[in-house]
DNA sequence: TTGTAAGCGTTATCAC
DNA sequence: GTGATAACGCTTACAA
């Protein structure tokens, strides 16, 4: 491996001039610049990061938690991430998490050599959080869930969300009702499931326990809840989705099954996931009037932590309020 | 930032004692490597990878140069790639590159704290091979696409996978075929607009040279690509799409214009993405009958690579031979 | 403008 | 078993 050394020598210089070479300081003759530069090409010379970051103290990478990208929402935040971490000079360290706490991972997280950490399917009560907080220094943010006692997370408002869509649902005219949602450990799933009750409650529609499902947010578990829901003789008219993911899953089951949609049974959730407005999708939904999703605004959030280090920063808190989008998964029950 | 020096002095050990306690080396009394542990539980101790990565030489990092996730193609390689990584204990820095030379971002790459690279997206005459190669110990693969130059890549047969399709359409009876593909840099769009061309030629089928269109693969060139093909007088009876990300923004269009599918138009494309099997798309494609995608024999490949040092893997070549997926998105043409 | 040398936080080779 | 100590490849005062 060709260090700093050998171009050194190459070049006839010291180290250190390569290394001022390197890093485009002032103060040195153009000359012995160019020598400089015409011995990095000569020998293929990349600087090792490694040692520089340890001097350092700073390695321009960030570590991204976040669930499985086959849900189209963590993808599109992902992308989102690492597009704006490398426009500012970032890169990124994925590392995809399981439903619980996973100690493992954390650990390596924590060692792992970045400037930030930034999260996004955490639970309430995850085991990395106290840990975090401990690490001074070490600047995190948490978008879409957040964790019980944690600031500086981004988020919709979620009890809102489950509210509008299953609103929506009420006000097409149906009175069977289901609930298709995730592990209630996720603040997302939370809020979103008791939205959802609380609108069915204000509007006077009682729900069947069994019509409100919680899966671990596998197709297989989500498979298994929509076949629990069209077993018995009567069959919910709506379902109500805790995210477009999951009722991607759902729609599939159920045209698979013969269903049309909307006209057998309407289908709704929240998120708004680029691929629910597909012409062959068009899944109602609810989303954000923001012009950037949560995960960019969080990561440019745990950027400007990390590269400002202005304490006042340390506690931001934001939650946005969420809007209905109809589109064609939806309409009212068949009249009996 | 709590070092190991921490450790040793409230354990009243050395920090070599630490190091080994971390290490986990044997020939160490119990009772010290309670003492350590106890300290670094304490201290709230995580080991600084810098350091350590740069006396071992080894980061347990490989870099992956991957097109925008936003093609669920490049999202599906990803996530395998992440997973297969982390299982090995390995942990991934993820690049998005544009579909030109980026020297910027391999500059970057190249000098990025890996033990090995993984490339997907790159182009036959890509600058940053000549480089790669010249690069002794850290080791390269490539997926999807090759280098003109290069070894070791997984691939599908491109030019037999554009014939699949294409045969396909022309045995069901379309005579009026249009093209849709990506730039011929690519190996695989330079493959699959061959096997295209090839078996219309075959089967004597004279296709219009406005029908075959070459796009950077963006939403816009893609729908500006459609735009053209449905103005004219004469529409196309069927689309061959490079790509079923193309496919899926391609249908996207057609519906939105009222075109019924496979009424109205005929579309196949290849990769076989998880989508494309969904309910409401059901895509007809060309994919592998192989259990694991490419991505991830790939990162195996790379994987062994970097642990054996095994100079005889050094140049494997891997052309999977790709076979027809019929769905509903392809039907005779109406009969005039 | 350039060279010398002291770290950065580890691992690993010696002695003891 | 354990403690010194020399790397690892870089940045950055401090000298010259």
């Amino acid at each position: 491996m060709v260090s700093s050394h050998d171009v050194a020598r190459l070049a006839g210089v010291s180290q250190a001039t390569v290394s001022r070479v390197l890093n485009g300081s002032k103060n040195i003759r153009q000359s012995t610049v160019e020598k400089v530069e015409r011995a990095i090409k000569e020998l293929n010379y990349h600087p090792n990061l490694n040692a520089r970051n340890l001097v350092k103290k700073k390695t321009n990478m960030i570590a991204l938690i976040t669930g499985h990208t086959h849900d189209p929402f963590y993808e599109e935040s992902t992308r989102g991430i690492v597009s704006i971490a490398a426009k500012k000079g970032y890169n990124v360290l994925v590392f995809f998490n399981k439903i619980d706490n996973d100690n493992m991972l954390y650990n390596q997280v924590l060692s792992a050599p970045v400037d930030g950490i930034i999260m996004s399917s955490i639970l309430m009560n995850d085991s990395i959080f106290p840990v975090l907080e401990s690490l001074e220094g070490k600047p995190y943010v948490t978008f879409n869930r957040k964790h019980s006692c944690g600031t500086n997370y981004f988020e919709i408002d979620n009890v809102k969300a489950g509210e509008l869509i299953t609103n929506h649902m009420i006000e097409l005219g149906h009175k069977n009702l289901a609930y298709i949602g995730g592990p209630l450990q996720a603040s997302t799933f939370h809020g979103r499931l008791e939205g959802f009750k609380k609108e069915a409650n204000r509007q006077k529609i009682a729900v069947r326990d069994d019509w409100i499902k919680t899966t671990d947010t596998t197709i297989e578990s989500i498979v298994q809840a929509c076949k629990e829901l069209f077993s018995g003789i009567e069959f919910p008219t709506a379902i109500v989705a805790a995210t477009d993911a999951i009722a991607l899953i759902c729609l599939d089951f159920l045209l698979n099954k013969g269903f049309k949609i909307p006209e057998d049974i309407s289908i709704g959730a929240i998120d708004n996931i680029e691929f629910s407005a597909h012409a062959s999708i068009q899944l109602t939904t609810v989303g954000t009037h923001l012009s950037q999703s949560l995960g960019n605004l969080a990561m440019e959030h745990l950027i400007n932590l990390i590269e400002n280090k202005n304490k006042q920063l340390n506690s931001v808190t934001t939650t946005i309020t969420p809007h209905l989008i109809v589109r064609r998964s939806t309409g009212n029950p068949r009249i009996k």
